[in-house]
DNA sequence: GCATGCGATTTCGTATACGACCTTTGAGGA
DNA sequence: TCCTCAAAGGTCGTATACGAAATCGCATGC
């Protein structure tokens, strides 16, 4: 009927389930929904004006993906996060999406460069007066459009989802830690470079995580201020 | 029944959907159900003794998780292994295994490093006479083995859930490509002396993604003899 | 005052029912 | 013979309903 998609037509262009698994989602992940909030089926039903079945489905996507715990006969919950999985997960993105951008480099056009060395130079720029959040929006960016042309679609899932686990947390490092933004900002410029000059895969996986390291070190220095505890390893 | 966990007594220790999950994940793991095989919800609730609807949730997971694909109003299906992604998802286990076992090697046990050797002790025993299938059994129990004592639990989450995707293939390799195992074999060895001796983890991370790379790269020629891809990157 | 046990309430777990959509198949016409 | 179209069958999608488990609150006894 009419019209290109219909998408916002009355019609039933996706399904219920489908529709319930984006709202949740996109709640948790702009922090509407922060961790621990309780995900009542009824209530959520409710909210989108359909029966609890599709919801049901949505929050078994949800569970599968980590985003959300849950527990039977009890209901549902948007997943915690605390140090110890903030630093598991970030340990994890740190793998992942270092070879990815290693992966990714290669195929990387000028254009690409450029826009990298824009977002970075828009970063530099704001470092004293940008809101935390928008910096992190920022960090985010710059960062996807390096490892976004790695050929392995699988890999750049597993990043994703890795992001996504964090829920809005994801851009709580500069928020709880501004005074890593200066450096990091720096390793990025050291990162273009590496990628312009065509440098090997394994240099820039290893620059990519040493930044990520970096930047993880940062927050958990600065959460417990007296136990380092030396992260093993990378 | 009777005794211990009182599980497979008639009580409801586990909800209907846990279990059917658990029955076809099996089935799919197993080979029982082999890519591309329909899975019609009515069919496998009747045989589940169920309703549809915890079929239909534990379907929603094994999607979630990439073990199924879905089309709407069609039907599920066991996911299809392509060899592109079979790649994909050699490749992404090459880079989290590899980091999974350089973060484990420092917590193996003198009794951990024992039983690798001895696992890899049977392989070499078995080169010759023994089943494709018990072969890539020991070699996934061998590798399991070393990187199961990673700090790092969700790390060891997404390996398992890489493998998990690959269905039965996990265990293709050396249907496909006999002559590898050798090589295979001798490289463990490798590994386990990295491991025993101590070697930086940046050591035994690059040893193991070789080891990867090598058999990845060896299917490869297998099943396309003339355009060997060069397989970018690491 | 505090611990304990019982009932009410909340919320989940599953079954059943019916409507919607896709696919297939067979008849009719060009 | 091949194409078109319509009807039938097969599956999924969602709503509703009821039973089961856990939690909360209150009354009771120590």
């Amino acid at each position: 009927m009419s019209s290109a998609s219909a998408a916002s037509a009355g019609g039933t262009d996706v399904s219920k389930s489908r529709r319930a698994y984006d709202w949740i989602r996109d709640r948790i992940t702009t922090g509407a929904f922060t961790p621990g909030y309780r995900l009542v089926l009824s209530s959520l039903a409710a909210d989108l004006a359909m029966s609890v079945v599709p919801v049901r489905e949505a929050i078994r996507e949800l569970t599968a993906e980590g985003l959300v715990t849950f527990e039977r006969h009890v209901g549902a919950r948007v997943a915690m996060v605390d140090d110890s999985s903030y630093r598991h997960a970030m340990q994890v993105i740190s793998v992942v999406e270092s070879a990815a951008t290693a992966l990714s480099a290669a195929h990387l056009t000028p254009a690409d460069v450029a826009r990298a060395r824009d977002l970075n130079e828009v970063m530099r720029s704001g470092l004293a007066h940008l809101d935390s959040r928008l910096f992190s929006g920022l960090n985010q960016e710059f960062h996807h459009t390096l490892y976004a042309k790695c050929p392995n679609p699988r890999l750049l899932e597993v990043v994703e989802a890795e992001w996504a686990r964090l829920g809005h947390f994801r851009d709580s490092i500069f928020s709880f830690v501004p005074e890593r933004a200066p450096a990091s900002v720096c390793e990025h410029d050291t990162l273009i470079d590496l990628i312009e000059q065509g440098a090997p895969p394994e240099e820039i996986e290893q620059a990519v995580r040493s930044h990520r390291h970096g930047s993880l070190e940062a927050f958990l220095t600065n959460r417990h201020p007296e136990a380092v505890p030396a992260t093993e390893g990378a």
